[in-house]
DNA sequence: AAGTATCTTGATCGATCGTTTAAGACCTGC
DNA sequence: GCAGGTCTTAAACGATCGATCAAGATACTT
């Protein structure tokens, strides 16, 4: 055994970088492999070939550490949603406007799993917003509540007929099948024996545009009376609604909507 | 102090049922609130009120424990599932047929949520699918994938034109929404200022039955030639497709359909 | 009532957790 | 070349982890 450190097999020149992007990089991996309760210190120092103090040194502590994978991220993320944004509202056509802002939303997304054949920071992504103890750390609150809302007003203008509860659910789901190809670890790729892989940007993207676009467009909830609304909970026996039945083009009264 | 054990605030007589039922319960709630890595046997002990030991004696490891947990709730949804889709395929019109699957599918979920007033268990499986080592653990396969499959068969009967990469995309964004809306730790109701909640069943339902449908029924990714897939990435300044743009009513074809 | 199987308990195992400490190596400006 | 700040290191801290053990309590059979 060399009397020098054989902490991995990679050396520092393989891995590359100072020590501390070298922890960065590393830690979005180990992270993104086991999550962040599932990951140790020990594991993230020795994935970057570093001992474990030195990690408390950069970042202060294990959350800490967790927290700047983020911001190395997102900032990316969040710029190219709003230019995507800027360049869908300069869009008059209402109906291309409406296409242009769900792609706005997923394409940044599904472009940065893509990109680096690395899906660690879509798992890590999908994770973090899945797990409980998120809401108390608030990073998603604090780095993405602010592009939510901007979506929602992209949304809101270019269907000026639907209610804001309309928006929001709509915005609710198509955040939530982002998230789950983000996340997905095989599963997709499992069941249709590799015909689909969330990978596949040439094909996620415009297969999740076109739906989601069509989701938020003509789906839309049966109106109800506002006095029953908790006559029957819904069966899946119910009755006919006519969601998705005939797509009015904007005579829906908007409903509840809140004011700005 | 006492001299009895004062492990919890709650006497068994409040808790009830047997220790083994009890550690069940109340498992749920403690990995629904902090995931499997983030939940100590000590903790789950103290909920249920009963030494650690006793949970290693009745579930083996802490693994068969959240393992007991899902096998407690997952074949009732199952089965509700499979009783919603038997119901669909008996319905002739396709467009009526379509809209009951979906509900066959979200339904029994988002009534799982609302039902007990309880969002644990929806957290947990949420945590549970978007875990990096949930794969491994196989649970989410073996209990899901074959209702997954049925689901996908009920879709293609109603959507006879579309391609087999078309149904399951359109699943896996189905499963998405869904299951982040199950897993919601307070988002969606903070963004809206308590306008939208996931646990509004009676709302909930109808929006993401409405949303969905539309997606799938009207959401087709525009034609690619085959030959030139990878030739340039989709953009977000990219050209117009024809996504969701004129439902026609059954001529596309059926493109690399795979065998059954 | 005695015997047997099942259930429950407190105590404790070695391992690993995140973090801290104090000392050494390295680099920069003088 | 030496002072001062930044970076890196090995070692160890107390705490907590999941799991195990032998002994005791309870329930059921004979």
């Amino acid at each position: 055994m060399p009397a020098k450190t054989a902490r991995s097999a990679r050396t520092a020149a393989e891995v590359g970088g100072s020590s501390r992007e070298r922890i960065l990089a590393e830690a979005e991996r180990v992270f993104g492999a086991h999550g962040f309760d599932g990951a140790s210190m020990r594991q993230l120092a020795e994935a970057a070939d570093v001992p474990a103090a030195l990690i408390s040194y950069h970042f202060g502590s294990k959350e800490g550490l967790y927290r700047a994978v983020f911001e190395r991220r997102v900032p990316t993320v969040v710029e190219q949603r709003l230019s995507g944004l800027a360049i869908a509202m300069s869009e008059q056509d209402l109906d291309r406007r409406l296409e242009l802002v769900v792609k706005a939303l997923v394409f940044p997304m599904l472009h940065l799993r893509a990109r680096d054949r690395d899906p660690s920071f879509g798992r890590l992504l999908a994770h973090e917003t899945m797990d409980p103890n998120s809401e108390q750390r608030g990073f998603i609150r604090d780095m993405f509540d602010p592009i939510a809302r901007a979506v929602a007003e992209a949304l809101r203008s270019a269907l000026p007929t639907r209610t804001e509860a309309e928006i929001w659910w709509a915005y609710e789901f198509m955040l939530g099948a982002m998230v789950y190809v983000m996340g997905d670890a095989g599963r997709l790729e499992r069941l249709t024996d590799g015909l689909c892989r969330p990978d596949d940007e040439a094909a996620s993207v415009p297969h999740m545009v076109a739906f989601l676009t069509a989701g938020v467009r003509y789906g839309m909830p049966p109106r109800v009376n506002e006095g029953n609304r908790n006559a029957e909970p819904t069966k899946v026996t119910g009755g006919k609604s006519n969601a998705t039945r005939d797509v009015p083009k904007g005579e829906r009264i908007a409903a509840r909507r809140r004011p700005r």
